[in-house]
Formats: C-alpha cells, structure tokens, sequence
DNA sequence: CTCCGTCTGTACGCTAACGCACGTACAGAC
DNA sequence: GTCTGTACGTGCGTTAGCGTACAGACGGAG
C-alpha cells in the first residue's frame, strides 16, 4: 500500500521557500510511523530525521533502571533529530511513536547539506529548536511543581494540538509511562476528568468533550508552551 | 576597580580560532556578576551575551504563583543567551547569578553578526546549546524520579566543576529555592551528607571533602550530563 | 458463545516531601 | 557585652504519589 499524503501538513515544510521546497520534493520518503516504533536510539547516530504529517512521536529519557520520562513531543508541527544538525550526531534521549500515524523522511546526509547553506532554513530549524527547548523546560518546571492531574491536562492539551479531531487513541498504561507515573494513578485522575465531563474514557479511547475545561483544569505550562510555538512558528516562513 | 582575569578561562572563547579571537577580544566587555544579579528576564529582549569566569549563572523557570526551577546552570563552559542566536530573541526563564564572580559580555547585535557568518564559531555555539539541552532533558528527568537527596548531590556536583576548589557560598535557603524544593528539605539533606563526612556546612560555606563519595550518591544525572558537556566540547575547537 | 488476554477500577499500607511553627546559634553592629 | 538578624535545626500533622494485590469488564479469537 502506497501512502497518500500531503507534505504540507508539516508546518516546517509548509514554511519552506519555494526552491529550497522543490529540491527537497524528491528526496522525501513517505512512511509509515506505527505506534512504539523507536525513530532514535539513545547514543546512536541516526541516519534519516523524521517530519510527523499525521504521527506523534514523544521524546523520552529512559532512566538505567528502566524507568521513563516525556521530555517534549514531535508532532507535525516540527521534525525529528534536531541534535543532527545541532551538530551532536546522538543525543542521550529516545524518540518513539506515540501516536500511530505517517510522516516523511529525510537522509541524514541531506539535512545536513541543507541546514548548512545557512539559509532560511537553518533559521526556520533554530527557531524549531528554540520552541522545543521551551516544551522541555516547561517539562522540568511541571515534573517539579505540578500535579498528576495538571500534567495530564497539559498532556491531552499538547497531543491535542498535534491531531485531527478530538480522539486519542492511548491506554492508561501507555500515557502513565510517558508521564513517569503510576498507571493507577492515571486511572485516578482520568476518572476525575471523566466525572467532571471533560472527556470520555473507553478503553483506549479518549474522546474529549470540552477542550476548555481541559485548558482551565491545566498548569500554566500548556499556554506557555502554546504561546512560544505560535511565537517562534508562523505559518508561512518570513523571508 | 578594575577587572582583571584571563579570558581563556571561558571554554568557549579558548576554543575560538585565532582570527575570530582577535576580532571578538576588544569588545569584550568585563563585567562583576554578584550573587542575583538578574541577566535576562523572562520574555525580555537580550542586550548582552554573557561569558561567564568565575561566577556561575542557573537559569530558572519562575512560574506564576513565585514558585522556580533550575532547568540548568552555566558556567565557564558556557553562555548565557542562547535563545539570541536560535532566533527567538526572547524565552519564557530567567538567568540569575547563582555564585558571584567575574565573566565578559558582548553586545547582542555583535554575536548575531558573529553567529551568522556562519562559520566554526556557530558550530561551536550550537554544539554547546545542545549540551545545554541535555542537562534540561536531565533535570526534568531527575524531577520526575529522583529524590532530593540525589538531586542534591548532582547539583553540588555540577556547580563543582564550575569553581576552582572544593568550596560553595550558599545558604540552603537559596539551595531550596534552586532546585524547588523546601528549605527543610535541603537541610535534612545536607545533614546527611555531612554525617557521612562527604561535605562541611557551615552558615552558607560548603566544602566538598568527598567528590567521589558525592558521585557515587548521585543519580546518573550527574554522569549523562558531564559525559555529553566532555563530548561535545572538546578543549580546542577543531576546525 | 465462550474463553482469555488486555485494560480498567479499587483498596490499603507506605514513604517522601510539604506546610507550618518553633527553637537555636552564630556573626557582625553598636 | 549585648543586641539583632540571618541561617540553621527540629518536630508534627498532612498529602500526593508509590508498590502491591486483586477484581471486574470488555472485546476479539476460536
């Protein structure tokens, strides 16, 4: 099976301008990101970076133990492997599927090529970089300040933001290892949300009902997060 | 009084090539850092870049309610501003001087100049801004799972390797504030330590008499962290 | 239609860290 | 030598989240 896709969904190529777009066109491999699947490897070089068009991919820190924590998410908002041209070739994190979808891939090579014209591009990447130095923060910030419930709130909040619709297809399990907590403990806080009507729960399905309860119900930290993505990636690339 | 010091202290200026060296040296301007000298404000437009020497600057997420988080610490490996030359301008924390002492700074609109001719010095800088990620992805790992005492170690280990010698001007009241965390807490803490002859407190001196004790009492934080700052910043920039 | 695996809900004791409220003790000012 | 402020130590009740254990419940495979 063929995927059919439209490469604009990712804003940082919407943003491309028009020759950097038409070099590019032929290079991009479209796949498919099935839900677990490892992108990155912590330590490892990598040899392509990803643009998510429909997928969401979580960066996550594993602990030795085995124990994880969500440090930012890769939606079609932005690409993933910033340490390639950042000029680290490996970073200390693992980048996994979080939410099944397709996307399109670039050869490490070519990136690297591109970035280092020192162009639009590069600026545009930067200034990706920058907001996904924002979302991390703002995860350590939360992991120290905040409650379950507020971290789950901006956690719905952020993969909302990176899908179509108002589904989510994740069981308890799934979110409380990306959170770094207790599946039980999502349990609870779901059941919470549930109750007060802001979303449906139905084994592995979220559904949610009201998107500004949710909004309210969170931390500070999704509007932060919000406001310099929106701040640092406007919608066409400004020459 | 003036100023005076080596600026080869600074990594980052050591490992600058000769010429960009000789054009950066006039216009490096000396500067004081005392303890809470507050060098960018959240969402504040930078006038300088600051090359720390002898002081050691943390940058903090200070949340609405007044509550804060060190997402990281920059010293004599580093710069504090990085968001200048991602293209942002601006980022949601703040840079406070955490221990007083000695850097340079340079005037915003020259490092924009400098980052742009796009040559080894960006390199450089985008390899140190990726150490810098680590250490934010750690601690918001070390947030989510590590407990206080382990944090703490880490966070005397990482200031260490930014003094010369073994001792630290701190109350645990500022110890607390860093880290998020109650002053009590610290306290138990540091006690801890200190029964196991791995430091001495005395009112706002510490004094490491273990390095290695503290090492083996901290999370892996510590290691991932130097071990990636090692890697990518190799003493002299090769170019 | 039934069986079985996965997913979800519940319960209970435990611990780390919190908030608050004191007491103490050192250090420099006068 | 006293006085005062900052820094440090301690105690106690509270709470969020953990670890463990287990029961129900849904849904696809056969």
């Amino acid at each position: 099976m063929s995927i059919v896709l439209d490469p604009k969904k990712n804003h940082l190529l919407a943003a491309l301008p028009e020759s950097e777009w038409q070099r590019w066109r032929p290079q991009l491999e479209p796949v498919e990101m099935p839900l677990g699947e490892v992108l990155s490897e912590s330590d490892r070089i990598l040899d392509h970076v990803y643009f998510p068009l429909t997928a969401i991919v979580s960066l996550l820190y594993v602990m030795e133990d085995g124990a994880s924590a969500e440090i930012a998410v890769v939606g079609n908002e932005g690409i993933v492997g910033v340490s390639l041209f950042m000029g680290g070739e490996t970073t200390p994190s693992r980048a996994v599927v979080q939410s099944a979808g397709v996307g399109l891939r670039l050869k490490a090579q070519m990136m690297m090529d591109e970035f280092n014209r020192a162009g639009p591009v590069m600026h545009l990447l930067l200034r990706y970089t920058q907001a996904l130095i924002t979302q991390m923060v703002q995860t350590a910030a939360c992991n120290r300040h905040h409650s379950l419930d507020q971290q789950l709130c901006r956690w719905l909040l952020l993969s909302l933001d990176r899908l179509e619709g108002s589904e989510l297809a994740m069981t308890q399990e799934l979110i409380a290892n990306l959170l770094g907590v207790r599946r039980e403990g999502v349990t609870e806080a779901v059941l919470k949300l549930q109750e007060a009507g802001l979303i449906r729960y139905a084994r592995g399905q979220i559904t949610v009902l009201d998107r500004p309860g949710l909004e309210q119900r969170s931390c500070e930290c999704y509007a932060v997060v919000k406001k310099e993505c929106d701040r640092l990636l406007p919608d066409r690339l400004a020459v």
